[in-house]
DNA sequence: TCTGGGGTCCTAGGACCC
DNA sequence: TCTGGGGTCCTAGGACCC
């Protein structure tokens, strides 16, 4: 039997968490925000139903959750992350190589094992994800990424169907993709979706079989490579090792909007210091510090955003340096007389943390630097978050604490959190 | 009143070089 | 009359993903 690839996809990842935990929860709409409680981020097929939209503000489905007694959620990323460890763990079981794609997306390889078909291995995923972890995936089987993504949507979208869809076959290929509209295709977005459209391309077949150099044309390299995998070409490769990093992000919302240097300097402390803990975790150092502000874009009030980049002599993972450099920059950028409504600090020019020791070497405060960090981070990964903090911020858990109002507990990983039988 | 956060890659155009 | 040709690097912005 030929190998193919599988995708495992957990159906509303974080809706189904939720309900690992909240039984309450099953059967019912139910829907997750963003921070903030802002945004939709993840919908049960209940709420899906009820017109409620992914990514849509909470303000705007206010009424409608309300009438019909949808139950909401604010995010809660901890149990998340550690729940999609367990899923990932259990796909490890069944293929030593796990090619995790996102929070909730997972792609291994399948091959002839015992003679079993491809569709009752895929079976097997979804029986045993489900009985250890509690989550309900739905299993895409192709020669190609992009195949396999588009099978695992097809199979979860299907009203009659067992969440496992083998499209090895050319005969259920050419059905799926016929049935499948172009938009909905992996790395087709709005933009492109509607240029095919007037191209008069519509399916995912009739992009399948477009002129590949038309498409490479008129989109890019990255569209002509869909229409390549599209036709079972492997593009895309199987990626057995987490690709490097490049960048690491911190960035927030405020709960209400603020004029004032000082909130900016709390924010921009507490942003860096989550980012470096994030750089220490992935064993890198930045060479590379941007901060940048921004105003309300949806407010009619005056508009400015900024931001201020700056390349470090030699990389560093401290905390103290990176922040540093952070509030140089917020005192460059900042402009009185506007409310501002996000900042964020980015680290950039990566690479591995290993290599500092050349720098360590007859630089002792550096070195006393980075000794104090790794305690810092000990403790409070022992401790909990926050436990020590770098700096003298203002209050404890900065000005802003995100409004999470209906956050589930952190079952998972708090031990002051666990589930309560 | 109320609109998230964190990423990657590609392209076009300008600056600069020989 | 008639303005080369090819290359690299950088950056901002766009498009896409979950």
């Amino acid at each position: 039997m030929a190998e193919a690839i599988a995708l495992i996809d957990c159906n509303d990842f974080y809706v189904s968490c939720e309900r690992v935990f909240a039984p309450r929860l099953l059967g019912r709409p139910v829907v997750v925000l963003s921070n903030n409680d802002g945004c939709v981020i993840s919908r049960s097929e209940e709420a899906k139903r009820l017109g409620i939209g992914m990514g849509a503000p909470y303000f705007k489905s206010r009424r409608v959750i309300e009438e019909h007694g949808v139950a909401v959620c604010s995010s809660n990323y901890e149990l998340y992350g550690d729940m999609s460890r367990r899923v990932m763990c259990a796909l490890r079981e069944f293929a030593p190589e796990v090619d995790v794609y996102s929070i909730d997306e997972a792609f291994i390889r399948l091959g002839g094992r015992g003679g079993r078909g491809l569709e009752e291995q895929g079976l097997e995923i979804r029986k045993k994800v489900r009985a250890w972890t509690g989550i309900p995936v739905s299993v895409g089987i192709a020669p190609t990424k992009t195949l396999a993504k588009l099978a695992a949507r097809h199979t979860r979208t299907e009203t009659k169907s067992s969440g496992v869809l083998d499209l090895t076959g050319a005969d259920v290929q050419e059905a799926v993709l016929g049935a499948t509209e172009v938009r909905e295709v992996w790395g087709v977005g709005p933009s492109h979706a509607s240029l095919l459209n007037e191209a008069g391309i519509s399916t995912a077949r009739e992009l399948r079989d477009a002129d590949v150099r038309w498409v490479r044309r008129r989109l890019s390299v990255v569209a002509a490579r869909i229409v390549e995998e599209l036709r079972g070409v492997q593009c895309l490769p199987f990626e057995e090792c987490p690709r490097a990093r490049r960048s690491v992000t911190c960035s927030r919302s405020f709960g209400e909007l603020t004029g004032s240097l000082e909130d900016l300097r709390d924010a921009v402390a507490l942003y860096a210091e989550r980012a470096a803990e994030r750089l220490r975790r992935a064993g890198c150092a930045a060479s590379v510090v941007t901060v940048f502000v921004l105003t309300d874009r949806h407010a009619a009030a005056p508009q400015y955003g900024n931001s201020a980049t700056y390349e470090l002599a030699s990389p560093t993972d401290t905390t103290g340096e990176l922040a540093w450099w952070a509030q140089r920059g917020l005192t460059q950028i900042y402009r009185r007389g506007y409310l501002y409504k996000k900042a964020g600090v980015i680290l950039g020019g990566l690479r591995p943390a290993g290599a500092l020791s050349m720098r360590t070497h007859g630089d002792e405060q550096f070195e006393r630097a980075r000794r104090a960090m790794r305690a810092v981070d000990a403790l409070n990964r022992r401790h909990g978050r926050d436990t020590v903090r770098c700096g003298l911020p203002r209050a404890p858990d900065g000005r802003w604490p995100t409004k999470l109002l209906l956050r589930s507990p952190r079952y998972t990983t708090r031990l002051d959190e666990v589930l309560r039988v």
